[in-house]
DNA sequence: GGGGGTTACTGCGATCATTGAAGTAACTTA
DNA sequence: TAAGTTACTTCAATGATCGCAGTAACCCCC
């Protein structure tokens, strides 16, 4: 079986609508999309025989000729994603629609260079399509990357992969198209899409030793100017002023709000912690000072995302990474926002700890790859 | 002539690039539309007889047959714009593709009531006209707009005009589609397609007596979730965190950096002034009090605008409004945004006094038009 | 001044996606 | 079992687009 995911928008868009279960059958698509009813048929044909969707059955009618029933299919070719980051790695099988089927972790150290990386990742590649042909691959990488070359622009946890061409290697390995895209971003796309599909914005914010985010505007990454868009770490927070940051700057969110930042504080008090875990460990154990850390980092991010959300306005704010397993955390977080955001912005707004957990940046590559990637046989 | 603007995509590309003189000839247009040079020549014959192109003479060619060269026809119907300030409206008359003809400035009092203010808009609104007939009428109101509706949501400087619905009430009177939107994003729109086109991202900053800006996110201009994004006056400086705002917190940026607050903090220190300008005046004058507050305003809102740059990393920043005619406020600006940004943000990044002056708002009311409203005759 | 080369544009038949209308299929309910 | 309702397909028509062939209009050089 080879086939390949349709260039059309609309087939892509059938393909979406049954992926979401938002319509199921012929008639529910044409409705949806507004086209003509033998319009669909025709577009649902050819997805039928590029085994891209299949019938599952008949849907209970209440009146009339019942539906039948579409189904992405999940036993044609695949799209594979791998989530890179410094020393784990993780790989995931997805139906076309971005359906995560399968995912396989595997150790891996950035720092060996990109030919042997790319060797592990590879073999983990072939082991987890199987029989099954690959259809594209989403990449995500811990750095700014330039998605028009494929490259990592400020490698800095990454030394020897300066100016090394990801996607076009893991390409030419595997003869398909290969996207990739910053890790962060990527796990943006993956939450916002199973939260809102493709309109709305929002920021996804990961909060873990260090701190980062992801900007979508209407349902798309923003990657910004130069592929650095998100960046809330460096934003300066005057409380913090006499504190050093690896930027160079004072008084950066960062020195006071991520998992390294508490570490180090907790350490010049005398604390005996060196991770970000033992911390959020202690705090859930109810250690005042640790407690009080953490609910500091809260409020200061919460300042720094006021700023933020009155700016950009989103639908949304999702946190992720390890301090936004916190409750202290997250509610800090939101009471900042809520008393330094104007009401009109604050009427709707939405701030979570984000649902995909460990897959975001998975489901995002997938997503990605079915959004931007353009198929012929 | 009773003409339409084309709902096609392709002829509006057309329109656009001639506009913008990229391409000026039947070959050129499909070379850069990347669509077959016969399909071209019919877009642009149909553009031709509905009198939104005209040829204007022949090209000098080197080899070949010369082109014949495709201006925009500004002797057809028109777009009509309204930029309604407090006190005063600007109204403008422009081709279908946004170039500005002829502009009329009037007093208009807001606080009168919509009624009162839409006759004297529409007696203008003829007058510009004159035998042409218009094909659309674009509208920038000062406060946030709800676009799908075309109602100012928080009326603070509008009572009266809460819940009133301009769009609906301009289309009634003219027969022909409106489009009612925020002024600082016409601002910024129109600003940025200047600069840009429809590409990009940029920021456009008002600093006059209060403070706005208008983003645009890859050409198009970003509303956010409750149409209020590119609220930046109201971000906290510590540094000003004793300083009472309107909107009820303490230390906005917009108390240290806006023209109403230079004023205040003047008359704080017994300079009797009454306006941005007087104190923008003394500044200018060299006077030491008013050099030091402009700088410190420039310091302040460069200090937001670091926060805002790193996470948006748009390709420019633009700043417009009454305090921009000062070199030094923009040299503070600037110096503090550098500062504090990540380079991989501020190596290509433009921060530049707009050009578009008191047009900004019309021409971006006229691109808004062009970008948003579909026509049939 | 008259080919030859080059570029600009048009005319035309072919192609392809899409459509609406008509027809068929498959169920529920009275 | 008939009427009603909904789901889907078939098919001819439409319309946008394309590539190609042909025409037009210049330059340059012999």
């Amino acid at each position: 079986m080879s086939t390949s995911l349709p260039a059309d928008a609309h087939s892509r868009r059938i393909l979406e609508l049954v992926a979401r279960g938002e319509a199921v059958s012929r008639s529910r698509l044409a409705s949806s999309l507004g086209i003509a009813a033998s319009t669909v048929g025709l577009k649902v044909q050819t997805l039928l025989e590029a085994g891209l969707l299949r019938e599952d059955g008949i849907a209970t009618s209440r009146a009339g000729r019942p539906a039948r029933v579409l189904r992405i299919s999940n036993d044609g070719d695949d799209i594979l994603t791998v989530d890179l980051g410094g020393s784990h790695a993780r790989i995931g099988r997805h139906t076309v629609s971005g359906d995560l089927q399968e995912t396989i972790a595997l150790p891996v150290a950035l720092t060996e260079g990109p030919v042997t990386t790319l060797d592990v990742i590879s073999r983990a590649l072939r082991e987890i399509s199987r029989e099954n042909a690959i259809r594209a691959i989403g990449v995500g990488l811990p750095g700014p990357v330039d998605t028009t070359t494929g490259v990592v622009e400020l490698p800095s946890r990454m030394p020897g992969w300066q100016g090394f061409r990801v996607g076009d290697a893991l390409a030419e390995r595997f003869g398909v198209p290969v996207a990739v895209e910053n890790d962060a971003n990527l796990a943006a796309l993956g939450e916002h899409v199973t939260r809102f599909g493709s309109s709305h914005h929002s920021i996804t914010v990961k909060a873990g030793t260090a701190i980062g985010s992801g900007i979508i505007v209407d349902g798309r990454l923003h990657r910004g100017a130069s592929f650095a868009a998100g960046d809330i770490s460096h934003t300066r927070i005057d409380r913090a002023a006499d504190v050093p940051c690896s930027c160079g700057n004072t008084g950066c969110l960062e020195t006071v709000a991520s998992g390294a930042g508490l570490v180090r504080r907790m350490r010049e008090k005398g604390v005996d912690v060196s991770s970000t875990a033992e911390v959020l460990a202690l705090a859930h154990n109810a250690d005042p000072r640790a407690s009080g850390m953490v609910r500091t980092a809260g409020k200061r991010l919460g300042e720094v995302l006021s700023g933020v959300v009155n700016f950009f306005n989103p639908h949304a704010v999702f946190l992720t990474g390890s301090m936004s397993a916190s409750e202290p955390f997250i509610a800090a977080v939101r009471s900042r926002v809520y008393e330094g955001c104007h009401p009109l912005v604050t009427r709707d707004l939405i701030i979570e700890a984000a649902q995909t957990g460990a897959d975001a940046i998975l489901l995002g590559a997938a997503r990605l790859v079915f959004d931007e990637l353009t198929f012929t046989e």
